[in-house]
DNA sequence: CTGTTAGCGCCTTCAA
DNA sequence: TTGAAGGCGCTAACAG
């Protein structure tokens, strides 16, 4: 039954102390006497003791695991945001638990449930879409709560993200900058995000006057650069007027590259291409491909930075944090008006 | 203290039976009347009863945790074995705890006993690579274990994964195949597989006659489009007879190809271009890239489905199993010789 | 600074 | 098929 064997009555007993003393030599050092922590130190060294997390939770009334839950673990977005989170947490005392919501908001409630009845020591949640009811529940939440992802209204507790919407009417705006004129968009899944950036460039687009829904393309497909080659080809068929291409993000960018590589069309003086998020390749494609780089592993970093000083005590100066974006513009030449 | 407050003393009360039974309910329903299970059940759902997994583990001696031990993050190739892993525990009672050792193998053993002193219900780790403590502390393991990557002599005890040798002698044998005659290596971080596939490469090529250093290129920084960029570009300027290259991945190869683009070179008459694992964009590349598709996702999924079945007492029909993988030709006309 | 007391919520064992 | 007793390993709360 037992692993080790090993427990901390052993280590009291072998350190001639009570197992409160180890206990506490454990989780708050300064109060025990120098002679007990070293002794104590040293046979938990030789005995090999390691606490279990399991009496620990059952006996403090809470975890050491702090929940995440993502839409996807498919999406490399949230591959990074999960990178940021586990390299913040890897060494720490806690642990990551992530749930995956499959973009389905009762799926999410009840992760939210179900991790809630863990006594969790932090919540990592993405989005601001939540149902009335896993809101409720997060806000009632006795733990710490990070939004991530986006920016918006009412936080539940914390925040870290941007704005879709900015990003991409930026995005657009610098396509027009450039000189381009008739740009199109391309999305896959359209989750509340891409609507949000889809908004965006609407805003733009109707303010220059170059609205057309043919030149808009969604689909409720998995992104992928097989759907990016096929939304562009699509594209160029019934909208041949195009002349640039804002993209959800960068595999329907790196699709779309390929499609116009394949037709011999000249990106980005043709046909200017601009991706979502910037992944690493972006910055050594060629031809080149602009790109709305988004700061996804410091997101995750943040967050989890957030939770873990909130347990230490420690406030964040700001609960809701804007990271922002960039455009990152490769679009050598200055395309002719 | 208590989250959802519900206990199971609270269900029994309700239902009119003994904790005892509640508990019996949920984990062997067979073993209680179909009066007192349907009873169980309208209150565990009424009450909204969530059973604690910190006590459950505390009473029962061991855990829900299926650890997972890789030795990076931020490489695809185990995000896509996490999905494969995620996918199939997902809808389960299990919990999936990964682990990361960042490729150090003190980190490894370190990560085996934290994971071996919560009482895990399974073990996943990645390579055959282990030290010889590490390998020890997972044979005495009170639980199941799978190898997933790689294929090897003595499996602890589970095994899946492929032969990475092997694969890199039929790619490169590919390339002759396809009249190609001075091919070149390109890898980034040398890890246990990269070596084996760099041996494989040898392998064919030094039986073909066309060994030569200068043509192989490997470096310590970690993979990126961007490195392998770089790699071809240096390859190109030094071995100019250079003719293929074989790439330890995708995202090199892709890098290789965009250099070329930039370089105006021919692909894949001047230059063909093989990469590995047969990332999602390679089938739609264009100039097109032949990779070498692994199973990772599936590998994944195999892993979690073997330590799943056996906590049902459930053994596999075969316990190692070789997945294979597959030159993905995307060499539409054969190399004129 | 240290120890005592009393569980945390559930499951194992054994008996009925 | 069901229940009673006891304890898993640890930590709050309260002394001392």
């Amino acid at each position: 039954m037992k692993s080790t064997g090993v427990t901390i009555a052993d280590v009291a007993r072998e350190a001639g102390v009570s197992p409160m003393t180890v206990s506490r030599s454990l989780r708050e050092p300064a109060r025990v006497s120098a002679k007990s922590r070293e002794r104590i130190a040293e046979v938990i060294e030789r005995l090999g003791y390691v606490p279990d997390p399991a009496a620990r939770a059952l006996a403090a009334g809470r975890t050491n695991v702090i929940g995440v839950i993502i839409p996807s673990v498919t999406n490399n977005v949230f591959s990074d945001v999960m990178r940021g989170i586990y390299g913040v947490i890897e060494n720490s005392p806690w642990q990551v638990q992530l749930g995956n919501s499959r973009y389905v908001a009762e799926t999410e409630e009840a992760l939210t449930r179900t991790f809630l009845s863990q006594r969790p020591a932090g919540l990592i949640v993405s989005g601001v879409d939540q149902t009335r009811k896993t809101r409720e529940l997060l806000i009632n939440a006795p733990c710490r709560v990070v939004q991530i992802m986006e920016l918006g209204e009412a936080p539940i507790d914390m925040m870290v993200g941007f704005s879709h919407r900015e990003a991409a009417r930026v995005a657009t705006q610098h396509l027009f900058d450039k000189g381009y004129r008739r740009p199109a968009f391309l999305a896959a899944r359209v989750d509340p995000r891409t609507k949000r950036r889809m908004a965006g460039f609407e805003d733009v687009v109707r303010t220059a006057g170059a609205f057309d829904p043919s030149r808009i393309l969604a689909t409720s497909a998995p992104s992928s650069a097989a759907l990016g080659r096929t939304l562009m080809a699509e594209l160029l068929d019934n909208a041949p007027e195009t002349d640039s291409v804002l993209c959800n993000n960068d595999d329907l960018a790196l699709g779309a590259l390929f499609e116009c590589l394949h037709r011999g069309i000249d990106v980005p003086n043709a046909i200017g291409i601009c991706g979502f998020n910037d992944l690493e390749m972006m910055a050594v494609a060629y031809p080149t491909i602009t790109s709305v780089k988004t700061y996804r592993e410091e997101m995750g970093r943040i967050a989890a930075t957030m939770i873990l000083e909130t347990l230490k005590g420690i406030e964040p100066e700001e609960p809701v944090v804007d990271l922002g974006f960039d455009v990152m513009s490769r679009q050598s030449t200055a395309k002719l008006l």
